[in-house]
DNA sequence: CGTAAATATGGACGCGTGTAAAAGAGGGAG
DNA sequence: CTCCCTCTTTTACACGCGTCCATATTTACG
């Protein structure tokens, strides 16, 4: 591919600033500026650099321009794994936001690898990223490399947090307030709820299992959790809930209590026994079986029955964290003191519970 | 942030080759060589570089590796949406192939919007990426963007393609053959199918449609399309296919037919609708509903019923995709020739056709 | 119209690394 | 011990653009 020919719009490509230059009389570093901000330089030049812009094509070097140059414009958003509709949606609020304000955002997938985790962080690095976003992995990751990224950069968590990491910038949910909500309601509704939990994969499991069982506490009733041992060693929840309750229900347990999951795609996979089970989980009945879910995953009203659940503001917390990620790149000496920002889960009472 | 500080593992940070260099008593080129191939210098040299990478931390920058490099060992990633388990799965399948194939991704997402996907490829040919697979958003794309990325770069079309391009690699399902198969199980085992359709805002929408017009004149069957209007504007697909079929069995229309929808989050949204008028669709009785789809998305068994639906073979798109953009990347010259694969659908039958 | 101040411009240097070509080191044969 | 050959290292230049600073140009104002 020879990069000097002109391409099919029939404009002549030029491949760099110099070339540039020379084709439309302005000096290398006035179109430099240009190229920063149009209006760095004089109306004249400005006029004269558009319109010889239109006769050819060129965009700058991504690479040369973000080499010498203090800010790249780049934040960096890692992301433990792609198959999941809350991650993506996180993902794409991020995206949105960061565009909004000026940002490009380059996106790394964890896979479910520490190592492909750290080799992300230390890719962002390399690149001199403005600064990282983090949705960490869980239990098996690096915590090392956070700290590595956090004392080189501007950095904020996620969604979840690993317990020892106390006083890094965190933009969450208040899983306490959130799963102690849905708690109530099904306490309230239904029977004392006995929660459905993963095996812990993660933070934010471990968080709502602690939540789950600080406001059975404080309601005076019994804690009782099932599910933590390890059914598949993959992520699929929904198979993880499925299994945990086929079994329950086939002797025949459970089949009129409340269920509270640890998020929506074990709640489908809960669903989805009752009714293997014949079982019809409902808000309408006084006693019986209920089930309900946390995240409000796109699908919950397209569910039969639809699921309740407790939403977590998904767009605020993607845009919140870009928000704080930027002041600390702004202005990294004058906010030394640690955000921590948790978004409350709203209740969505739909036809399971 | 000082750069030059040691971080939080003791390790002095080196930040650029030169240091290194003058640290470990190697010259600079010789690491530079090291970095690409450590089996580019001698035993003693590598040894020696090794040893020093121990007692110090430094990552080659990531834009100057790339500035004066034939290639950059990156491939750009373009993907329509994110909030699809489909194109995350194949976005998975794509990333691992490449990886274990040696090259990066940049994974750039258009959000729905033209000018996003535009921009996405403007930057991968600013980036000198090494080639560049895209997923095209649909009717709304810039198709003289994808011929100025085809005319720059090795460049392969996934999942689908627009009907002008005609001469360029294409690696997705065959339509015809699964969109076929799906008429020809519904008519086998139920009516004549019906097919909800969505609004013409992708090829592949339009491709599975003429698929099932074809396979129902060769059944000598009428074709009957329905759900081509937008309901809503958004990619709110669930909520199109419950809203077309909400309408339907309000006026008591098709509450016995065989309905073959052009996807499974349309499918999903008509089980709901089916669920909501006291409707079982279901693949056991003669004559009655029966609700059908196509990709085989991840919670398909987790519905209720379980969504009968062809299965995309994602991961072999993926990977195929990966391996002849390679092909294009490694050979330029050798393989003038376009290649089209296309895998086929399998049928899943489940239970709710 | 003249002069000082403000602004715009271009030359020169630097960013951190890749790479071709030249210099060096090592090793074996004579 | 010398010569030649091969592998390795080094020297020198290149990549494409950001940015400093001296200089040219415009603007403001009297």
């Amino acid at each position: 591919m020879d990069r000097s020919k002109p391409d099919k719009t029939g404009k002549p490509r030029i491949d760099t600033m110099e070339h540039l230059s020379a084709a439309i009389g302005v000096s290398r570093p006035t179109l430099s500026r240009y190229f920063q901000d149009p209006k760095r330089v004089s109306r004249t030049s400005r006029e004269r650099i558009e319109q010889g812009l239109e006769q050819v094509e060129y965009v700058p070097n991504f690479f040369a321009t973000r080499m010498n140059r203090a800010s790249t414009g780049m934040i960096g958003v890692i992301i433990p794994y792609l198959n999941d509709l809350f991650f993506s949606r996180l993902l794409e609020a991020i995206e949105l936001a960061a565009m909004d304000a000026g940002y490009s955002v380059i996106t790394k997938c964890s896979h479910s690898d520490p190592a492909i985790e750290a080799r992300a962080a230390e890719t962002f690095m390399s690149m001199n990223v403005d600064g990282a976003l983090v949705a960490p992995l869980g239990n098996h990751s690096d915590l090392t490399m956070y700290e590595r990224l956090r004392s080189r950069l501007p950095f904020v968590l996620v969604d979840s947090r690993p317990e020892v990491m106390t006083e890094v910038d965190f933009i969450g949910t208040d899983h306490m307030q959130s799963t102690g909500l849905a708690t109530e309601y099904l306490a309230r509704v239904g029977g004392p709820p006995i929660f459905l939990a993963m095996p812990r994969v993660n933070f934010n499991a471990m968080s709502r299992e602690r939540a789950y069982v600080a406001k059975m506490e404080e309601l005076g009733l019994e804690p009782e959790i099932i599910g933590t041992e390890l059914i598949n060693d993959s992520w699929h929840f929904e198979a993880h809930g499925q299994a945990v309750l086929d079994a329950e229900f086939s002797n025949g347990r459970l089949t009129d209590r409340s269920i509270l999951c640890v998020n929506d795609r074990v709640a489908i996979g809960a669903l989805k026994a009752a009714a293997a089970h014949g079982l019809e989980p409902g808000a309408m009945r006084k006693g019986g079986l209920r089930i309900a879910g946390h995240d409000d995953y796109p699908l919950c009203p397209f569910m039969t029955p639809s699921l309740t659940t407790v939403a977590q503001n998904v767009d605020a917390i993607g845009q919140a964290a870009v928000t704080r990620l930027i002041e600390n790149i702004r202005g990294e000496k004058s906010s030394p003191e640690q955000t921590v920002k948790l978004f409350e889960g709203v209740m969505k009472m739909r036809n399971s519970a």
